[in-house]
Order: C-alpha cells, then sequence, then structure tokens
DNA sequence: CTGAAAGCGCTTACAG
DNA sequence: CTGAAAGCGCTTACAG
C-alpha cells in the first residue's frame, strides 16, 4: 500500500491520501465524508479509522466548487437591535458546532432601493446552503421569492408565522403583549397609553393585537389619542410621551413597542417631574440591556432569540446536522414576561 | 469567433467564456481580474469590454480553490458589546464594498480553554486572507502568534497600540479619559472616585493611566478606596457605587471605565435617594445605547468604531481595495468626548 | 456496494 | 506582454 501524499510535502493530507491509505478509491472517501449510507459497514469503518489516523478534514474550498455550494449558511440583517442579531448568531453558532459548516452575517440596508439586488449578488456569489433573515426585512415577501427563484434555502424569523412552518420561526408577540397588558390592567390601571412601532413592520402590528385584546377583554376603551405612532426609536418614544401626557385626561400606563421608544417615554415622564412607576407605569418590549439598565428597570418581553437562532438553524440545514433540539414542526417559541420596576398601582 | 457557453446551457459565464469571446487565454482573463500590470492596453480593453458584456463574476469558490485562500475577511470577536461589533462590521463592509470580498464573522468564547485551538481549525478550514480581531481578545499575544505562525494576515483593535502600526488599529482612551476628567475637574470636582475594569484588560489600564494622569496633573490626592473594582458589568458598577457612596467621604463624581458600570453607579446613587447630576457626577465609556437612554443622559467617550472598521480593512487587505480612506501610516484615531447631562459642579 | 473518468472554474509555475 | 499545461481537492453522473 503506498501512501501518495499530496505534491506540495508537508501539506494537509487530502481525499487522495485517505483513499490510498484505506485502499479504497476517493469516490468512496467522498461517501464517507458525506454520510451516504450505501455503504458496507467493513469499509466505513477502515475509512474512518484513516480519516482519524490522518487527521484528514476536507477542503471546504474544493467542496464548495465541486457542489456548487458553500458549506455556510448567511444570516441577513438589517440591525433590528444589536444585542439580538447577537445573540441571534450565538444561536446558530450552537447549533452547527459541530458540523463543519460555517457562518457568514451580512448586515443589509433596507432603505437602499437596491437591496434585493446586492443580496441577490451576494447569493450568487457566496452561494450558501441558506439564508437566515431578521426582521423586519424578514417580512418582505419579494426577499424570501427571490431565495426561491435563485433556489436558496430560507427561514425567516418573525414576531408570527410569516410563512409555512419550514421555513419560519415565530414568537408570539400578540400573545406575550396582551399578557403584559393584562398585568397593567391587574394592577387597576384603566387609562393605558400605546406607542406604536412604524407603519408595515409586522411586529409593530402584532403588538397592537396584543395590547388590542387586551383591552377589549377587560372592556376598556381606549381613547383615539391614546394609540400614538413611534418608529421603534428613543426620540419617537419620548416625542409620543411628551403627547401622552399633555392629554388633559392622560393615560397612568404606557405600553410602548420597544424598549428603546420605553426609554423615551420615561424621560418624557421624568421631564415632566413625575416619578416612574408611582406617576406613570410603563411596559417595553425587547429586553435590551437599555431595560436593565434604566432607572426604574423596565418590565419588558423577552424573545427567546438564541433558541430561535438554534431553531432556525435546524430548520434551514437540519440535514446536514447530527443533532437536532428542536421537532421538526415547531416553529413558535414563547416569549417571556419579564416583570422588573416599572409597574406600580396607579395613583387615585 | 465562437462563443463557447459554458456545459450547463444557462448558468453563468465562466472565464472560459470571456476567453473564447475576447480572443485570449483564460490566463489573460485571469491577469485582468486579479489586476495584473503586465498587460497591453489594448488586450485590457478588450477583456474588461467583454467582462462586462457578459456579466462576467469570477466564481470565488473556484479562485479560492486555485489561490488556496477564501476571498474574504473573518472577524473575531468576544461579545465585547453588541453595538460595537456591528458598528465595526459596517465599517469593515464600508471599506470592502466595492471589492469582491465578503465578511464572515466568528464570535469566539475566551473563557474556553480550546479557544485557540478552535480559531486554529476555522482558519485552516476557512482559510481568509486575514482576521480583525475585536478587544479584548485582540490584547492576546498568543492569538497574534497563531495568525503569524499560520501565515494569516491579521489586524489588531484596541485601547492603545497592541502591535506594530500594520496590525494594529488604536483607539486614544488614555488620552481621552484624561480629558474627561479634566472637565470633572474644571467643573469644580476634587473627590473623584473611580471603577475600574477588569483585571488584565488593556482598556482597563489605558483608561485608570488616563485617570492617573488628569489627578496628577490637577494634584489631587485618589485614596485608595476610591478606587473600586469593577468587571465591565452592570452589577459590578452598582456595587462599586454602592461603596463609594458609602464611604465617610464620598466622591463627588465618579468616573466608571465603561457605560453599563456608570449604570450601575447611577443606581446605586438612586438607591440612597441622591439626584444624577446634582449630588454626584457620572462619566461612562463607549456611548453605547444605554449612555443615550439614561436618565439623566451619560456623559461618555465614543471610540471611532466604523471608522476603525475601516481602517482595519484597509490595513488587511489594502492591496485588494481599489480605493482607500486613510493613509498607510495611520494608526491610531481619536475618540470623542461625548458631553450629556451627567455632569454638574458639586454641592459645597 | 464501489470505481474510473470527467469536471467544477479558477490560478500557479514555467515558457517564450 | 501572453499562453498551454497541469493542478487545486473535491463531487457528479454513469457504470457495473
Amino acid at each position: 500500500m503506498t501512501i501518495t501524499n499530496s505534491k506540495r510535502g508537508s501539506s494537509k493530507p487530502t481525499i487522495n491520501d485517505v483513499a490510498a491509505l484505506a485502499g479504497v478509491s476517493k469516490k468512496t472517501v467522498s461517501r464517507v465524508i458525506n454520510g451516504s449510507d450505501s455503504l458496507s459497514g467493513a469499509t466505513l469503518e477502515r475509512v474512518q479509522k484513516v480519516i482519524v489516523e490522518l487527521g484528514y478534514v476536507p477542503n471546504p474550498q474544493a467542496r464548495a466548487l465541486a457542489f456548487g455550494r458553500n458549506f455556510a449558511v448567511a444570516l441577513l440583517h438589517d440591525n433590528p437591535n444589536a444585542q439580538t442579531v447577537l445573540n441571534f448568531e450565538r444561536g446558530v453558532l450552537d447549533a452547527i458546532k459541530d458540523s463543519d459548516l460555517a457562518l457568514m452575517v451580512r448586515p443589509v440596508d433596507r432603505h437602499s432601493p437596491s437591496m434585493l439586488e446586492d443580496i441577490a449578488k451576494f447569493l450568487q456569489q457566496q452561494r450558501p446552503l441558506g439564508v437566515l433573515i431578521l426582521p423586519p426585512i424578514s417580512e418582505r415577501d419579494d426577499l424570501a421569492n427571490l431565495c426561491r427563484t435563485m433556489g436558496v434555502r430560507y427561514v425567516r424569523v418573525g414576531s408570527t408565522a410569516l410563512d409555512d412552518p419550514a421555513h419560519c420561526v415565530a414568537s408570539d408577540d400578540g400573545v406575550v403583549v396582551a399578557q403584559a397588558c393584562r398585568l397593567l390592567i391587574s394592577t387597576g390601571h384603566r387609562r393605558i397609553g400605546l406607542v406604536r412601532g412604524p407603519h408595515g413592520f409586522r411586529s409593530a402590528a402584532e403588538r397592537e393585537l396584543g395590547f388590542d385584546a387586551a383591552m377589549d377583554e377587560a372592556g376598556l376603551d381606549v381613547p383615539d389619542d391614546y394609540r400614538t405612532q413611534g418608529d421603534y426609536r428613543f426620540e419617537s418614544g419620548r416625542a409620543a410621551g411628551r403627547a401622552l401626557l399633555a392629554l388633559d385626561s392622560p393615560p397612568t400606563a404606557i405600553f410602548a413597542s420597544n424598549d428603546e421608544m420605553a426609554a423615551g417615554v420615561v424621560h418624557a415622564a421624568l421631564e415632566r417631574g413625575l416619578v416612574v412607576p408611582r406617576d406613570l407605569s410603563v411596559v417595553g418590549f425587547d429586553d435590551s440591556p437599555t431595560a436593565h439598565h434604566l432607572w426604574p428597570s423596565l418590565t419588558t418581553v423577552r424573545w427567546p432569540i438564541k433558541d430561535m437562532g438554534v431553531l432556525a438553524a435546524e430548520k434551514l440545514i437540519g440535514d446536514f446536522l447530527d443533532t437536532r433540539r428542536f421537532s421538526q414542526d415547531v416553529h413558535e417559541l414563547p416569549s417571556a414576561l419579564i416583570e422588573r420596576a416599572s409597574i406600580a398601582v396607579p395613583k387615585t
């Protein structure tokens, strides 16, 4: 048995080295690498032994060229929230850590008119196995269609099911926001204001639906001017808070559709000399670092974002993974209401 | 002139198509792609015209295999701060957006005993052109040595020059912290406390040096118990704040080595019924979202993190870039002191 | 269950 | 300044 080492003396062992040492064809080695099932136990074992012996690791670049795809998953996002992106990445990496897959991250700009083209070019060049899409761009059906057209697998993450179960991982924003609002109501609040998320955001719509559900359920009337418009940013929350608190009959509690805006509401209250939560209860959404750092610390909603990363990865490339933590048919993961210090009984 | 289209009917044009149409060898096309200088103007022009005509884009996987390297840069980080990572990414992407390079992001766990091995494996498999390393792991010389040994280019980002100018991008933490402390002093503070960053972090050391410089300069004595130890996390800041404020002669101002800890200090003050900044001035570092959202909003230091991303990318793979924004020999970028609402004249 | 051949789309020496 | 040959390390049909 001759060991045909690759030309470049000391370099890493290749599939040829393994084939030669195991006395099989490289195709057979390839079958072992790719987990083909039509292999005799003896051959399989022999090849695996040689692989371990040699410390052979398949060259991803060569596989990519021959396979026509990179052994990588891409994460597409438009900076919804830095911590969210990072936590999601952790989940994805957790899922793929025992595989030989890589993660590539692609921030995009949803305000750019060429976003779709840019993504198409990216997919064409990088040829990932599939893409994971974070909100808000996960809500864009044209992006999902692009993936479908290009034959790239995709999974969309969102506040609710954005696609069929095989192509989405969802949170239950409506449900948990309703729960948060019920907490406000059971604490004694009757005049509850809303700071909406931006128009056209599915998450904003879902959260408002949850708000509505809780109000309806309790038979509470919500005046039109209790519903204010925000854009998920701090300043819009502050402006909304100022408007709400300037009302003749201001709300005693405000649900802001994310933490940044909730922080703005808190500022608006403090500016007026109010004390939170004594004079105004506030609830946010995201459980961002801000929610924790604010004074008083903010009652908010936490997405199971890392688990969503795991689940999304498993949905996308489960066939490349040895182990799965979630069952195939799960696509919704429950959020948690994080009770902190920003809710109190309203003054009478 | 015959157009030899690649076998698979409608697929993308390859280097062969370009070569055939332009009437040159594929090697010549390759030269054009890679910007070789030994090419006659006529040939160059002709080939470029065909490239545009055909919409030819070189296949990165094929190049990677032949070249022995992926046309990508990797970003290694251990979650210093989510916003920092994302802003840095933006900078890197900005720098490479007109090239055909990709960005791969690799979060690592500095507490894992296998971190170095994991990174080595990653580098060996993915074979990026080079790696960009964010603090705190950028401070580890063993990581830099690993890159050197493996023949992978690297650039380290840090609070001060961590390597020779070709291999690092630095902020001037000491200088700007001194400036922040001088502001405290000129506002009238004489009793200034410090919340240090964790042991073994270069950034923590640099910031303390800046603190010391300003104190020395002003001839201010800093009692030992004015120097407290933190770990860059909120809780440690709160604990430090509590300790400082419980002193018989507590400081009237506190510099915390990052915003999270500064938020903790603010909480410690509010718990005691103090008003910030009336009763206590606070300065942080990072200009994180928290600094903006806190009440009062926090005076802090902002790293030019996006520019650092651009500069780091240019240092790493400037030879692959058409345009550069920074001169080759720049390696330090100035931070900015962001004055907000958390400093006031001390009570007497 | 296994293999020999051809090919993925580029680039590296080596010539001339 | 330009090219023909060989090769990067895998995988895909196609056989048997």
